[in-house]
DNA sequence: GCCAACGTTGGC
DNA sequence: GCCAACGTTGGC
């Protein structure tokens, strides 16, 4: 069991909006990193946990926690030419872009801030806080994740 | 809106 | 295959 963070611009879809879907699922599309796509093609599996994390936005940071329901799967919008996320050059045969079906399974009393985040002592590896910053999917380690979740669901402030 | 970080592209 | 230029991400 593998533990991720997935970012997502909370103005385009959110947490909220995950928790709005049928199921309380929604196929996770529009990567488009190569480095992303291999996490997410290669390593990430059903039953594996995702932080959802809001970036561009006034409130920065983790905003509650999903698991992954489906092994991930061509992402259809490559083939759209109506869609944003259209790329002409994906070949049918061997996509180029995955996606993967996630379900919310809680929302934290507070966002985790990424200052807050940032403070905590025993994050080192996590590629937020470090270069990979910049990564859409990115690994938690064990540890990383514990602390981070239980973080979250201590900073209740009533 | 600014701009640092850094991934990607493309000329050679 | 190097590396400068370019474009995008994303915090502030």
């Amino acid at each position: 069991m593998a533990h991720w963070l997935f970012k997502t611009e909370p103005d385009a879809f959110s947490i909220v909006d995950l928790v709005a879907r049928p199921d309380q699922s929604e196929f996770w599309d529009g990567v488009r990193s190569y480095q992303a796509r291999n996490f997410l093609r290669d390593l990430v599996a059903v039953g594996d946990d995702v932080l959802i994390y809001h970036s561009s936005c006034k409130n920065v940071g983790i905003a509650g926690l999903a698991k992954v329901v489906q092994s991930p799967s061509p992402d259809p919008t490559q083939f759209d030419p109506k869609s944003n996320y259209f790329d002409p050059e994906s070949p049918q045969k061997q996509p180029r872009w995955y996606g993967v079906v996630i379900q919310h399974v809680e929302t934290f009393p507070e966002v985790l801030a990424l200052k807050t985040i940032k403070l905590l002592p025993g994050i080192v590896e996590l590629p937020l806080v470090n270069k990979g910053h910049r990564l859409s999917i990115m690994p938690v380690n064990s540890e990383e994740f514990t602390l981070l979740t239980v973080t979250a669901r201590g900073k209740t402030s009533g």
